[in-house]
DNA sequence: GATTTTCGTATTGTCGGACAACCGGAATTT
DNA sequence: AAATTCCGGTTGTCCGACAATACGAAAATC
C-alpha cells in the first residue's frame, strides 16, 4: 500500500517561530544588528500568542542568534568564535571529558597551528605576543595568576593571528578547557613560569624568523612542557575537568 | 565616589529556572536518563507559573541537557560530542566562514590527529576502515553521492577511534562541514574517487604498521589532493559555506 | 536656550486560568 | 489472551491581566 498517510510530523508552534527566525538571520533577510521586532509585533505576524513567541525567542537566545540590546530589545548577531567556543567548552565539561583528553588535543593540534602561525602572524601580532611575554616576566614569581594568565593569553593571541575564525573557535575551545587545569598545575610547579617564558621565546623566535619547523618543535615542547607539570603538581590526568 | 550601588543584576525567573535545573545536571543530583519532573511540578517546586518553567525548559532544550523522551516527558542527558559538534558547525554556518578557513583547519588539524591514529587505531577500526574504503570501492564511478559518503565517513571513523572526546568533537564538526563542500568538488572532478581511495589504502596501511609519520604525510597528501579538487570543479574558496 | 525633572507609553517579565490534542495505561470487551 | 475503549495526566497553545522597567517627549527649572 503506497498511498499510507505520512508520519504527519506537527511541529510545536513556538519551534516553527524559532526556525523561522532562524531561516531569516541565515539567508540574511535580518540583518546583523538589526532590532528585532517586538514580542507583540511577532504576534501578530505569526498569528500565535505571546507565550508561544517567548518560548521562540528563548531559543533564539541559548543559540546566540539574538542577544538583548538597550531597551531589553532583541537584536541580531551572528555568533562568533568566543561563542562557539564557550558553549562547546561547557558542553565539553558537562560530558565531564577529564585532563588527558583536553592535553592530548592540545599536544595534537597546537604544534600545527603553531606551523601555520609562523608564516601568517603579523609583525603585530607578534608584538603583542612580545608583549604578553613581557607581562609575564614582570610578574612575581609567586603571582600564579599572572602565569596561567600570561601562558593563556599567549595561545589566545596565536590562535587569533591565524585569520581563521574556524580555528580560532577550536582552539579558544580549548584554550578555555586549559586555562582552569593549568591552574593547578602552576601552584604545585615551582619553576613553571620560567620554563613557560623561556619557550615563548623561542617560540617567537621562531614566529620572526617564519620557520615553520621550528616554531611547531617548540610548541610541542612547550606543552609537552607544561604536561609534565602534572606529575610534579601531582594531579591525575584522568580526573574530570 | 566608591561606594556607590553596583548595578544589581535581576535575572529573570525564567534564567533561574534554567540554571537550577542546569545545576543540578552539572553536579549530578539528576542523573543522566531520569525524567523531570512534570510542567505542572516544576511549577510547584519553583513557585513560578507553567510560562515561565517552558521558556526555561526551552533553554535546557536547544542547550541540548534534556530532549523529549515518551510520553513526551523530558529525560536528563548530558550532550555528547556528536550535539557539539552540529551546535559547533552550524553557529560556524551561521558566521559565514569561508571554505579556505575549513580546509585549512583540516589541513592543519587532520594530519596531526591521522599521527595519533597511526598509535590508537584498534585493529576494530581499522577493519571499520577497510569497510568503509570496500564500499567506496564498490560504488560506481558516477555516484556522487557514494564518494562523499566514503569520504567523509571515513574521516569520522578515525575520529572516532581516537579515544578522546575533545578531539572526536572538533573532529567531526570539521567532518561535517566538509561534507556539504566536498559534494561540490567531486560532481566536477572526474577521477576524484579513484584518488581517495588509494590514499585511503596508503593511511590504512601506515596505520596498520602504526607509522606515525606515514599516517600524517598521507593525510597531508589526502586533504591536499581534496583541495587542489577546487581547482578542478572551479570553485571559490573564499565563498561562503 | 540648555539642563533637569516629570510623566506617559511601550515593552518585557510574570501571573493565573483555560482548553484541545495527545499519550500511556487501566478497564473493558471480544 | 488479545483487541478495544476509556480516562487521567501532560503538553501545546491560547487569552487576558498586571507590575516593573526603560525610553522619549513634554514640562519645569536654571
Amino acid at each position: 500500500m503506497t498511498n499510507a498517510f505520512k508520519p504527519l510530523e506537527r511541529e510545536p508552534a513556538y519551534l516553527k517561530v524559532f526556525k523561522a527566525i532562524e531561516a531569516r538571520i541565515t539567508d540574511g533577510s535580518l540583518k546583523d544588528g538589526a532590532f528585532l521586532p517586538t514580542e507583540g509585533e511577532l504576534c501578530d505576524q505569526f498569528g500565535v500568542t505571546r507565550s508561544t513567541v517567548r518560548e521562540g525567542l528563548r531559543l533564539l537566545e541559548q543559540t546566540g542568534l539574538i542577544v538583548r540590546g538597550p531597551a531589553k530589545k532583541f537584536y541580531i548577531r551572528r555568533p562568533d568564535s568566543a561563542d562557539i567556543a564557550a558553549a562547546a567548552s561547557k558542553s565539553f565539561a558537562l560530558g565531564g571529558v577529564t585532563f588527558r583528553e583536553v592535553w592530548d588535543t592540545l599536544a595534537s593540534f597546537y604544534p600545527a597551528a603553531a606551523k601555520l602561525a609562523a608564516t601568517r602572524l603579523s609583525d603585530d601580532d607578534i608584538a603583542q605576543l612580545k608583549a604578553v611575554r613581557a607581562a609575564l616576566e614582570a610578574a612575581g614569581a609567586k603571582d600564579h595568576e599572572a602565569t596561567v594568565a600570561g601562558a593563556v593569553e599567549f595561545f589566545q593571541h596565536i590562535a587569533r593571528g591565524l585569520d581563521n575564525r574556524v580555528m580560532l573557535a577550536l582552539l579558544q575551545s580549548l584554550n578555555l578547557m586549559i586555562g582552569e587545569s593549568l591552574r593547578h598545575v602552576i601552584a604545585g610547579a615551582p619553576q613553571a613560569k620560567d620554563r613557560i617564558s623561556s619557550a615563548q621565546e623561542k617560540l617567537i623566535e621562531a614566529f620572526e624568523a617564519g620557520d615553520e619547523v621550528r616554531a611547531g618543535e617548540w610548541m610541542a615542547k612547550h606543552i609537552d612542557d607544561l604536561k609534565r607539570g602534572y606529575d610534579v603538581a601531582g594531579v591525575d590526568l584522568n580526573e574530570k575537568i
